[in-house]
DNA sequence: TATGAATGAGCGTTCATTCAT
DNA sequence: AATGAATGAACGCTCATTCAT
């Protein structure tokens, strides 16, 4: 009988020493031996859990996509008023900041080279991420104006996505150069702040 | 006699053809014959001008940030209030958003290959030019806070750097991905109203 | 206890495995994976009973060139006329055509291949059979043409060596390209009247 | 000015390079390598010229059968009785043998080759080929049985074709084997003399 | 000065073979 | 005895860079 291998936790091997080639020399940069070498294994294991060099980030945004469409949906369920709602969206953005820190230069590099972004639908996926995070924002926006928690005069889909943005922004800075948690947490208290005002402006007459 | 060359002048329009390519394939992707073509020379003569492919995004980076800077400047010598200034710095950087649309990708796909990254000194540059527009907010924010135009309890350093981040986010969604310029427009319209709610509450009792 | 398995057998089910795969990718694209899912066993079986992959189309074509000379014996054995033993040796070559089909373009994959062609001694084998083949219908010439049988002006040697490659040329042909069974009875035909005409011209004065 | 280079020359040696190459390894053993070597040149030079290793056998072909089609063409416009057509094409075959003796070998591996003869259309190229082949053959029997020059009782496609398979199997064995030159040529001669009596029977009563 | 033909180090990928179970 | 997971040597191909003209 063969050797009896547990094939998910292999898969798993291989895209951690992948996550971490890719985290530590970017993906052009990562040479197929590298992860083999990071994974522990010759370099012909790789190709039977993964067809190409190209599947790899390919899996570990599937997984990172999937990760954060998981906590879009725990927040759906939560009972909370609409203002705290969004705010613990912002904040559940930036709790995994290791994770995000590690995928997103990934996405960033893959994105600019265009034939790879191509290649792995990239931009659909990150779009479609986008699109359904702002969907939210801007229906919980329209709830709280409704329940006249929310200032009516905002326009919900601009602000919804430009809050996307402005997550995105400060996740990747903190992410990518190297910003004192102590200081992002403040950076973060300055934009809750601002945030709690401009949905509470006017409704204090 | 030797054939005289603007030698400047050829060094700029192997730029923009560098810049072109770039832009519409990516760094890694964009092949020194494509870069060659798209300047309507021979390759060997991008290597008269350019000793290297990385010297090339080491240029463009050099003259965009130059331009950056350039503006920092024309900024600070504005009289308006402080107010204005700090929105006039945010208009500002998505004023040439076509360049920005440009540029950004590129440094993206650099930063996230870390290699290059490092020998092109590009997270050094880039933080460089983050700290030096985060301290010009936070000064001009402390100006306006002395003036009593500008909440006091706001923490000029922090709320700067998250300005920063908020800006870069906003410029790369829009130049990422394909944001309707109207829409856009909406979006910034609700950032500076949150802003300046920001700024003003409190100061009016 | 060990488990008791006739080996002669899977043997045997691997060279059949084998056969199959190779006629249908050819020997080179044929992957030993190929060969032992067509074999129905697991790959690491197939090297419990063949050392190499070479080994396989070596002992394909031992079993082959056994078969035709054993088939060379019972013609030797024949009581039959010159003319008629040697017609009934090209139809005897043509009647497996089914495996000669199988086998043949496989020889000459390896044939062309000269590394493979060294290493299983391909060639003196071929040629081993094709001496004895044409030795075989040089003496049948000769018989008849002592008897009478067979015209005289006949070069024995020169006549039964082109007889051999027209044989191999014609089944080459039947098997490597689509040749409709009856129009290739057609073709014998036509080959035995003309060698018939060649044999008895001048016999018949 | 850059280096002024004869492209055609290039060409032309580089497929002499692969020709020898291939002849003395055939095509699956001969290395990219070895052929930039026999070429006297880089290995990347010859991807200057030709896309992939598939390409090289293509021309090769190419060139093959175009010299062949050739042939065929000067041999319609021959005024010659039809019997002497044929037995001239049947010379003209065996002609250029050292031409054939290199391409022969490899046409027949990558026929054998069912991956490659799919990706070089080279079945349909060579079926073609015999398709003219023995129908030229066929026409000029039939002239030659209106003509009363002959015997009628032949059919005239099926003795075309099978005739094609003879010659194509008397070259194939006179390259692949060494045969001496002057023994095929009393080879030849039997064939000659077996197929004048074949047409000429029966119009001599 | 300008060129593009030439180059070869380097990488992704394949697959015959091994060997722990 | 049987297996198939693991391996790494080997190969086709790319492309930044060089240099003869």
């Amino acid at each position: 009988m063969p050797k009896i291998v547990d094939k998910a936790a292999k898969r798993r091997e291989i895209l951690e020493a992948a996550i971490a080639t890719f985290a530590q020399k970017g993906y052009h940069a990562a040479k197929m031996a590298d992860i083999a070498v990071a994974a522990g294994m010759g370099k012909g294991t790789l190709y039977e859990y993964f067809p190409t060099k190209e599947a790899l980030p390919k899996e570990i945004f599937d997984l990172f996509f999937a990760g954060l469409d998981a906590q879009l949906v725990t927040l759906k369920r939560s009972e909370l008023p609409p203002i705290e709602i969004i705010l613990q969206g912002i904040q559940l953005s930036f709790a995994d900041k290791d994770e995000f820190a590690v995928v997103n230069p990934l996405i960033m590099e893959l994105l600019g080279s265009k034939a790879l972004d191509e290649s792995l639908g990239l931009s659909r996926y990150f779009e479609g991420w986008l699109e359904r995070l702002s969907q939210f924002f801007a229906d919980t926006i329209r709830a709280g104006q409704e329940a006249r928690q929310i200032n009516s005069t905002i326009h919900a889909d601009a602000f919804a996505r430009m809050l996307v943005s402005v997550i995105d922004g400060m996740g990747l800075h903190y992410c990518m150069f190297q910003v004192d948690p102590a200081f992002f947490q403040l950076q973060y208290q300055e934009l809750e702040t601002m945030i709690r005002h401009r949905f509470l402006a006017g409704n204090m007459p």
